[in-house]
DNA sequence: ATGTCGAAATCGTTTCGA
């Protein structure tokens, strides 16, 4: 099962390299993040003509997030409100399009678009920290659930130095503090593992080039979009890749696909199933 | 040179966010 994610940065101005991504890699759900346009403005028929289900929870202008996909998409769950205890959803932050959660192949899905923070110390900075904590107590009721469950997105995090270009100028500046880290670290507990870092250890592997600079002609880029897998779906892993050729498209997005392989359900599950067959 | 994008309002240039 293929599972991807996509900050687009405009569905609409993006839709038509959008659609040639997915006829080319035909991933069976793509979450993608900064939409930035109200739901009914959302080009889903373009999806559903290919075939795909199609979810989204956008807003004029900024964030907005969606869910496009081949398996039908079950208990979909709009913002972190849901798991929250009621005081901290009416917290959750000035109404924010920033979450969108389903079950899908029986993998709960649960697309993110963190807050960028600005500036550290920064009013927004703040929000961001605030947003993480109340995402950490959603992720935690939903662990309870006990489901395989699949959190990706664009975290506007590098979690770790070889995440960064040049961690010497960068590292303890927005998206690579030491708050911004520990607070997601906090998210993410024990339990899940950083897809991409399951199968490549080094550096110089990035998912978003700034577009100023020349960020993308010099390679200067970050690894901020990630996907985290609870321990039964990092097990069946095969491969993560992210789709650094993208960014080299005219119009751009400033970030790139990243794109999980995943034996699922488990091949043991399938001989089980198939030998029921012959019972 | 915070050097470029995308969306929206202030409509054809400026602002905000990233």
């Amino acid at each position: 099962m293929l599972i991807a994610t996509w900050n687009v940065n405009s569905i609409r101005t993006r839709l038509a390299q959008v659609m040639d991504w997915l006829e080319e890699v035909k991933p069976d759900v793509l979450c993608l993040q900064e939409t930035k346009v109200e739901d009914a403005l959302f080009p889903n028929s373009e999806f559903e003509q290919k075939g795909y289900n199609v979810c989204f929870h956008g807003q004029k202008s900024y964030n907005g997030v969606a869910l496009i996909s081949h398996h039908p998409i079950k208990d979909l769950r709009v913002g972190l409100v849901g798991e929250l205890p009621h005081s901290l959803a009416a917290k959750q932050l000035s109404n924010q399009a920033r979450v969108l959660s389903a079950l899908i192949n029986e993998i709960r899905i649960v697309n993110l678009y963190v807050p960028n923070g600005s500036a550290v110390g920064s009013e927004k900075y703040i929000y961001k920290l605030e947003w993480l904590n109340c995402l950490k107590q959603y992720i935690n009721a939903q662990a309870l659930r006990d489901e395989p469950l699949c959190i990706l997105g664009d975290f506007n995090i590098a979690l770790e130095d070889k995440d960064i270009h040049t961690p010497q100028a960068l590292s303890g500046g927005i998206m690579a503090s030491e708050d911004e880290r520990s607070a997601l670290k906090s998210v993410l507990g024990n339990r899940l593992r950083d897809a991409f870092r399951i199968f490549e250890s080094d550096t110089n592997h990035w998912s978003w080039w700034n577009y100023r600079s020349g960020a993308w002609n010099r390679d200067k880029g970050w690894r901020i979009d990630h996907i985290y897998l609870s321990e039964e779906l990092a097990n069946n892993s095969s491969s993560c890749e992210i789709h650094k050729q993208v960014r080299g498209n005219l119009q751009p997005s400033d970030h790139v696909p990243v794109l999980v392989d995943i034996n699922w359900p488990p091949e043991d599950d399938q001989d089980d199933a198939l030998e029921d067959l012959f019972i």
